[in-house]
DNA sequence: TGTGCCCACATGGTATGCCATCAGAGAGGA
DNA sequence: TCCTCTCTGATGGCATACCATGTGGGCACA
């Protein structure tokens, strides 16, 4: 049976790690859209093309799988999730709900090392909005976000969070275009309030920013999804009363 | 999740995904406590005991650790995510930003079959609570909250929650004792809210319920665990147990 | 007697190969 | 012409085998 051993020395900070490797790949993959969306993942390919085995390959895609960037099917194998009108809805609901949540707590529990992080990412993205750099400030911006979670003092948040950061991260990617300029005086304002340590004011701020990202994420997101925003496919459980 | 139906042939439900069976029996011995927090879960002992070989084994703990169930060291393997204060204060901030979330939009999205569903929730947690049937109630108390989930018409909700849903039965399992009661009166108020249609009130409640639950996860919590609730570092490291 | 080095074993990580199943093409019949 | 049934190539799932690394114990030397 299982070895009754107690927990052996507990630091272990030593060996590599493979598959962890072909996971951020493949997961950079999607997200920069090399791969689009409902492509067929095949393990042979993958392994070919990263000169591993297929094994390490099956597990990445596990993994990316519980992250919500793949999906598998059974003896189908795994495709790139789509990344429809209805999971955009549902990533903003569900940051809707975390995001104010980790201001607040960040604001009673940011470290001062964290405090000093928020001032660097605000720096970064103020940067790359004057710049007009888009590719550093999609960067920044969902950098914040990750931070906001660190900062909350709850790692099961740090856990949960690849799959919305994964997300977020894919729809950042086809939103951002030229806002960029209020996205970081307002990313600024949280950490202000963050920094008085103002929990209150901390969520509020959020939750509007989140309205604001939501709102201008939905028009670009319409205009280039030529099918209206529909009503089954979108709606899922369709409004019963 | 498998929200579609792809034009298959009509009767295809015939994908047996083994290493599924492997997630859901380790799974349940974590929940059910036959396993202990920390323990090394041997990959070779796991799959003789399965009857099966290291490769399911494996791919179902990576899966799990996704959950948070177990936790994966470099080169050390896979041991029981231990359940410590910390893990349990962070569980209830994160279902307090969720839940009242998910109850919201239920009231105002549930189907019929989801009505249906939780009437027969609540029936049974009643059932267990008058015959005091502990293990009953453990389960209609946590599939109530996994249906809180389903019924609010967000999927990554579904895919995120195992994690919150397997910590959450876990916490239970020790949390419970006799107070069930309380609980299932609580389940049916929510549920007459979101029958009503009534997002507020439903989500109000939800958020009183899980304040509740909270407070006394923690009396219980505290009372079996011997080291007092730390103040810094609330949970950290406890190897010793 | 105490300490430190070294070797063998246990175990996680990876590679390779077999098998069951699924999808698409083609043939045959209505 | 169209539908259906079957056969087959492709592919995911799993078992087995091998490799690399970390661990613990024993032996030699001071």
């Amino acid at each position: 049976m299982t070895s009754q051993t107690p927990p052996l020395k507990a630091s272990a900070p030593k060996a590599p790690a493979r598959r962890i490797d072909v996971v951020d790949r493949i997961r950079r993959q999607i997200v920069e859209g090399d791969l689009i969306d409902g492509q067929r993942l095949n393990e042979r390919d993958l392994s070919l093309q990263f000169g591993v085995s297929r094994v390490p390959v099956r597990e990445a895609l596990l993994v990316l799988a519980g992250e919500g960037m793949v999906e598998m099917r059974p003896r189908q194998g795994a495709f790139v999730a789509p990344l429809t009108r209805r999971v955009v809805r549902e990533l903003f609901e569900v940051r809707g709900a975390l995001e104010p949540m980790a201001a607040h707590w960040s604001a009673l529990r940011a470290t001062p090392a964290h405090l000093v992080e928020f001032g660097a990412l605000v720096e970064r993205a103020r940067n790359a909005a004057l710049s007009h750099d888009i590719d550093k400030g999609s960067h920044a911006n969902t950098d914040f976000h990750e931070l906001l979670f660190r900062a909350s003092g709850n790692d099961l948040l740090g856990g949960v969070m690849p799959a919305v950061i994964g997300i977020t991260r894919r729809v950042f990617r086809l939103s951002i275009v030229d806002h960029e300029t209020m996205m970081w005086e307002e990313h600024r304002d949280i950490v202000r309030a963050i920094e008085r340590g103002d929990p209150d004011e901390a969520a509020a701020l959020t939750a509007a920013h989140l309205e604001h990202t939501r709102r201008h994420t939905f028009e670009i997101f319409d205009s280039i999804d030529d099918e209206p925003p529909r009503q089954g496919s979108d709606g899922g459980a369709a409004p019963t009363r």
